[in-house]
DNA sequence: CTGAAAGCGCTAACAC
DNA sequence: GTGTTAGCGCTTTCAG
């Protein structure tokens, strides 16, 4: 391995001088300067940023952990992190919780013995707390990302779970939908939480009754309670729309109905958080409520490096807004239809 | 920052004995073991992974270098390579070079600064021998993934890009379409060459003229080709189907010939390379060559790490072969479905 | 404008 | 079983 040294020797100055003329800083000789960077390019000389990072105590590494590299929301986020990482000169460590805590544990040790500068940071769920605090233990700057965790302040990043839910509840209830049912996640992760609200808000509003029969708590990375789907469509009055807490849960739930041989929207609507990226160009089919996930990952990215740079105390906390797309997904329900037709 | 003299001091015992604590390495007495280990635990003490890359002269960094990241294709495979790297014990750095040369390179040179153990390489095209070169002069082993580079010999995951066009074209034929166009990528791109290549002999396998007319090379990631397109759907005797050399293509061109009024598959047929991930769920609408693109990532890290860890010198070169999924984009021609009609 | 010495946090090699 | 010494590749500080 080619170190300064290795460069020194051969431009016949000293280690010191070479590391200048890498850095650009002092003052020197334009003959040195030339001579040095010309012996570095014959030898491929390139620095070694780990023991840069040793002396330096900063790596110029920020870490992105999310929880499901697959959704094309987080897909998008990663896109926005990466570009903006790029941009401000750092290099991106990826971790994927899979909405798991002990992968997010063992993400957390990793980050922290890497000794990155910051994280971007999108935790599994209100657990999270402990890693979390983890990272403020070790004085680690981070910034939560898509979910908050009770008792945890720092820099965040957010949609507007609530309000983006209860716009798309008024939605169905608008088409004339009574019997909705929640499709949610599990109750430990702030935005299930706040989309089971604003459900429970569009009803209030719409004089609607809330009938805990039609309120699901599952996993939300895949669809896979066929039973309790079941149940739901067996209840003596049955829903005519399902709003669905994320995309890949409506994606299950629709391939769920039509196993069933119901048909979306005839026979049940579905609407749910978040697009589904490429999908909806080729078949603009699910009516959402789309988050900006390229600015979750570019305006995370820069408040996180600025707190790092400018050591910035106090934080700062972004809502973006989500956009209500209505596509086919969602229909009038039958009675409806018919007695309007008549 | 607290740092293994900092236990040892704490712990009564020497650095030295804490550093066998940390890595189980020596015999050590249990006692101090425990005392050790309390003391570490009381400190919150996390070893710095850097300091010991630096002297270890190995970071167990692999970085992941991807051309689309937006991509339902290397998303999969992103998902593959970090649950494989994370099995191993590996971090994983994440770089997207956006099929552009430039930042292929500027992550070649970020790469080799991190001192990273290896490198899982989707390259941008033929032009990043250059920077497979850079990899090679100073020994750092890589895997090129998906697209091979003529002269760079190394570890290669690929697929069969010839065969499963063969196979996809082999489809149209036999549906009845007699012009058949193809959009491609760059012919600096093997895929995009090997795809052309299976097109041409499938023509030629079908007894079917080959019309340069009808073929064309485009930017992968993308297609706003619409110019071209218009010229081809204008000829005197137009293409009845269309294969499309990967997913975004065939995303975008499917868009384009819609807003032209025209009906995929019933004004003509699309199909493509690669799968749509999620959205194939919701809809399952393109006939595909659907490739195994978690096992690209998987394999292509295997292949790493045991070339980092085993040193061996022979390459390994795995050809993962594509499953044809015919679905409701291609359909036979109008003029031939008359025919069998009447 | 350039150099020498010291140290970032850790471990390999060799004592005892 | 445990400790000492030296050094990984770099930059900071202080001299000159």
């Amino acid at each position: 391995m080619i170190t300064i040294y290795d460069i020194a020797a051969k431009a016949k100055v000293s280690a010191m001088t070479v590391s200048r003329v890498i850095n650009d800083t002092g003052r020197i000789s334009e003959a040195t300067r030339k001579r040095v960077k010309k012996v570095m390019r014959e030898m491929n000389y390139v620095p070694n940023s780990m023991a840069r990072s040793l002396v330096l105590q900063k790596s110029k590494i920020l870490s992105l952990l999310i929880t499901d590299i697959t959704n094309p929301f987080y897909t998008t986020v990663a896109r926005g992190a990466e570009d903006t990482a790029k941009r401000y000169g750092y290099r991106l460590l990826l971790g994927n919780s899979d909405e798991d805590y002990q992968k997010e544990k063992d993400y957390v040790d990793m980050i922290l013995s890497t000794r990155v500068d910051g994280v971007l940071f999108a935790p599994a769920g209100d657990m999270s707390a402990d890693h979390l605090q983890q990272l403020q233990q070790h004085r680690l700057p981070f910034v939560m990302l898509d979910r908050e965790v009770p008792g945890i302040q720092s820099d965040t990043v957010l949609g507007d779970s609530k309000e983006g839910t209860r716009q798309l509840v008024q939605h169905l209830i608008a088409l004339g939908h009574r019997r909705i049912a929640l499709v949610g996640g599990s109750q430990d992760i702030s935005t299930a939480r706040l989309r089971q609200t604003g459900y429970r808000e569009a009803l209030l509003l719409g004089n609607l009754p809330i009938d805990e029969e039609l309120i699901l708590s599952v996993n939300y990375r895949e669809f896979r309670d066929e039973a309790l789907l079941d149940r739901m469509l067996e209840l003596e009055s049955p829903p005519t729309a399902i709003f669905a807490a994320n995309n890949f849960l409506a994606v299950g739930i629709i391939a769920s109905l039509r196993s069933r041989g119901l048909s979306v929207p005839d026979d049940i609507s579905v609407v749910c958080f978040d697009d589904l990226g490429i999908a909806s160009v080729l078949d603009p089919f699910l009516t959402v409520a789309a988050q900006p996930a390229y600015q979750f990952g570019e305006i995370g990215m820069q408040l996180l490096i600025e707190r790092i740079e400018s050591g910035r105390e106090e934080t700062r906390n972004v809502i973006l807004p989500p956009e209500i797309i209505v596509r086919r997904s969602s229909a009038p329900p039958r009675t409806v239809e018919r007695y309007e037709r008549s």
